[in-house]
DNA sequence: GAGCACTGC
């Protein structure tokens, strides 16, 4: 959600009031009035009638003089771009895009990279629609942020006028769209939420969802949102944009509606197979490329690699080579290859080695070798353990040639298969498992609730998830509060869907203000969803002895006491942009607490730390994190709550004693199972916060279950439950516990 | 004493 709702509602009544026709501004009022336009017919729209244009008629009006949507002169450079459009292969496909569009509510359209469906479709559609003059905006989806933001300024260039007016872009933090908003680039997620507060998306009167192929979790949920949708609205048109050869799936779920199927520009590729499997991918994929060096001609190469990890051994550096992973460098991957080192000589290659990014979502001049090891590292969600991690898996026949095709961009190339090709034909799977198949639906469904599908059962997921999936979902939402034992949406599960946020983060922040420390909480909370690049930051100096949760909140203290300044963080260790950027986010939940009233609260600071300042924050983890709790057995060992998973505290926690409960933010899988970012807690607080799920008869026998069972005893004979389990015995000794780890 | 594909509200 965006800055300001106020800013939206303004927004929104002056587009719900159509009674000028806005392309008309030049005229006197009388004329500008809807249905004015045809009395003036020296307007080059003035023929114009929504959803019956021709491409013909569209065109003219491009290559007029005059901008119809500025009505200011087409500036040369506009011209210039025009003659480029005008070369795409979508270009020849405009009058069969109109027709099918004006006769189906939903069109399929596969377009390969290069084609300029993102550019083009939707201005195509701005001439046809004219959403203005209802209105009303169409919007064009991305998965990511960037290319809605790149998009936007590129389709504004072309269309020759000023970004954030007649066309404009809306994603999160950052709304760069005005009350003259005809065409709006957005991320699908915003798109999505959007939807939770105006479910028939009114406001649209043609919705595009681009990069389909990708089946993020918001795109499928789009997907099956817009099949709702157009059953109530038949005025809304709908074009879902893919990459991929597996648009009859589509065209099947959206009722068989029409593919308009446009080729890219691109040149052929061979492919080549190594003869034997090999046994070290990376040490494969480095032969390859020197190999490719010595016996190849110039042209760049690009190898995809599963993460940071492989890409340092890929750095070799070797005759004018560059090697750069793309998170570290992505400058330099548009630079141009080294000049030859000897005049005469060879001349330099530049090698970008890369994870699956480069797939699909960028693209990089230049290459024309591919080297594709046939892995990458995939989420993978076992419901059974509850547990999300990321494997590395072989990759889907699609991912395949999405890599090879990446070295047909500017020239025929070829693509080094790392891999059998029997191992090709018969071994990988198709198309990569879509991501609602392989998450923790948790988010998913408290949006769906939200968004008023009431029957998750038979809602038309185009892939649906494994039953088991969604029961853990439903129980978590359960327990949480967010759904009652009916399923039904609770005040609180409304709530938590407002915040952009995991289900259990939601709820730990709603239900600080009872605990007296919403401003702590938020700050915590704020920190969490930067964990990746914040967390581990937290050094000595910050960490607090009872958890990895609080040092992140002194972290954010001394962030704040230092004038968030760049300098400070470097010094300690810090990293400023995660620091700036978490404080960015609680910037935005805490206008969402403001908004619906959730009190922000701070307990007496100076009575630390004997006062209630930490336990209450303790306490309000607790009521987010009471399903992810590890429980410390004689042995030492951690056992999950439940689950009964053996863990140990990643190396990382600043927890300093041995202590009996704690709960975590995150189940790490490698060699070892780690939890990371853990807080002690106590077993009352488990019992008295938590009591559904802290329900004995649901528990498998353990350590655990038996201190809890003494725990309820000890209260039901009328005894303070103060001094439960051992933890009070080892605090004393608690350096050596941990040494003993 | 270990390691983190990517994205999004």
């Amino acid at each position: 959600m965006s800055d300001s709702r106020e800013k939206k509602r303004q927004k929104q009544e002056a587009e719900a009031a159509p009674k000028e026709n806005p392309y008309l501004a030049h005229l006197p009022a009388e004329e500008r009035l809807v249905g004015g336009a045809a009395s003036n017919e020296s307007h080059p729209l003035a023929s114009f009638v929504s959803g019956a244009t021709t491409a013909e008629q569209a065109e003219k009006a491009e290559d007029g003089i005059v901008n119809p949507f500025t009505n200011k002169p087409f500036s040369d450079r506009y011209r210039k771009i025009l003659q480029g459009r005008r070369k795409l292969p979508v270009n020849r496909h405009r009058q069969e895009f109109l027709d099918l569009i004006h006769n189906n509510q939903v069109v399929i359209l596969v377009g390969e990279t290069g084609s300029g469906k993102t550019t083009q479709i939707p201005q195509y559609l701005v001439f046809d629609d004219l959403p203005a003059f209802k209105g009303r905006k169409i919007a064009c989806t991305q998965p990511r942020r960037l290319a809605a933001m790149s998009v936007a300024q590129r389709v504004a260039e072309e269309m020759d006028v000023v970004l954030s007016q007649e066309v404009g872009y809306n994603i999160r933090f950052e709304d760069c769209t005005s009350a003259n908003t005809m065409l709006q680039y957005m991320t699908d997620g915003m798109l999505l939420r959007e939807a939770m507060n105006d479910p028939l998306l009114s406001r649209y009167s043609a919705i595009i969802l681009d990069e389909a192929h990708d089946r993020t979790l918001s795109t499928d949920i789009l997907m099956g949102l817009m099949k709702e949708i157009i059953k109530k609205r038949d005025d809304l048109k709908v074009v879902v944009m893919s990459a991929t050869l597996d648009a009859g799936k589509f065209q099947k779920y959206f009722n068989d509606a029409p593919l308009m199927n446009v080729p890219g520009r691109t040149f052929p590729v061979e492919i080549y197979y190594t003869p034997e499997p090999e046994s070290d991918y990376l040490e494969a994929a480095i032969f390859t490329a020197a190999q490719i060096h010595r016996t190849e001609d110039a042209g760049d190469i690009l190898m995809f690699l599963t993460g940071e990890e492989d890409q340092d051994g890929g750095g070799t550096d070797a005759g004018g080579w560059t090697s750069q992973g793309v998170a570290l460098a992505q400058k330099r991957i548009y630079e141009d290859a080294p000049p030859p080192k000897t005049p005469g000589g060879r001349p330099g290659r530049k090698i970008v080695v890369s994870t699956n990014i480069a797939e699909t979502s960028l693209t990089i001049d230049g290459i024309v070798y591919v080297i594709d090891p046939g892995f990458s590292k995939q989420k993978v969600y076992n419901p059974r353990i509850r547990v999300e991690s990321l494997l590395v898996s072989p990759i889907s026949k699609a991912s395949a040639q999405q890599r090879s095709g990446r070295a047909g961009r500017t020239r025929p190339g070829k693509c080094f298969r790392l891999y059998t090709e029997n191992a090709f034909m018969k071994e990988l799977i198709e198309t990569t498992y879509p991501e609602i198949l392989r998450s923790n639906l948790g988010t998913v469904v408290l949006q769906l609730k939200k968004l008023g599908i009431d029957d998750l059962v038979h809602f038309d997921f185009m892939d649906p998830p494994a039953p088991e999936t969604m029961m853990r979902a439903l129980e978590l939402l359960n327990y949480l509060g967010a759904l009652d034992d009916d399923g039904e949406m609770t005040p609180l599960g409304r709530l938590m869907a407002d915040f952009p946020l995991d289900p259990q983060l939601a709820k730990m922040l709603i239900e600080s203000a009872r605990y007296g420390c919403s401003n702590e909480v938020l700050t915590i909370v704020s920190m969490l969803n930067e964990h990746r690049k914040a967390a581990d930051e937290a050094k000595a100096q910050f960490s607090h002895p009872d958890g990895d949760h609080l040092s992140l909140l002194n972290v954010y203290h001394a962030f704040k006491s230092a004038n968030e300044d760049q300098k400070w963080c470097f010094d300690n260790f810090l990293n400023f942009r995660a620091l700036k950027s978490a404080d960015n986010v609680r910037s935005q939940l805490k206008r969402l607490m403001e908004r619906w009233d959730v009190d922000l609260l701070s307990l007496p600071f100076d009575e630390r730390p004997k006062g209630p300042y930490y336990t209450g924050i303790r306490k309000a983890l607790t009521a987010g994190y009471f399903m992810q709790v590890a429980h410390q057995e004689r042995s030492n060992n951690y056992l999950t709550v439940k689950d009964n998973q053996v863990v140990r505290l990643h190396p990382s926690s600043c927890l300093d004693h041995a202590a009996e409960w704690v709960i975590y933010n995150e189940f790490v899988l490698t060699n070892q199972n780690y939890i990371r970012t853990v807080t002690e807690v106590k077993a009352e607080w488990l019992l008295e916060i938590a009591p559904a799920f802290y329900d004995l008869d649901t528990f498998p026998n353990c350590e655990g279950k038996r201190v809890l069972e003494k725990l309820i005893m000890r209260k039901k004979s009328g005894r303070s439950g103060r001094d439960e389990g051992r933890s009070d015995r080892d605090r004393k000794d608690g350096k050596d516990s941990k040494r003993r780890r």
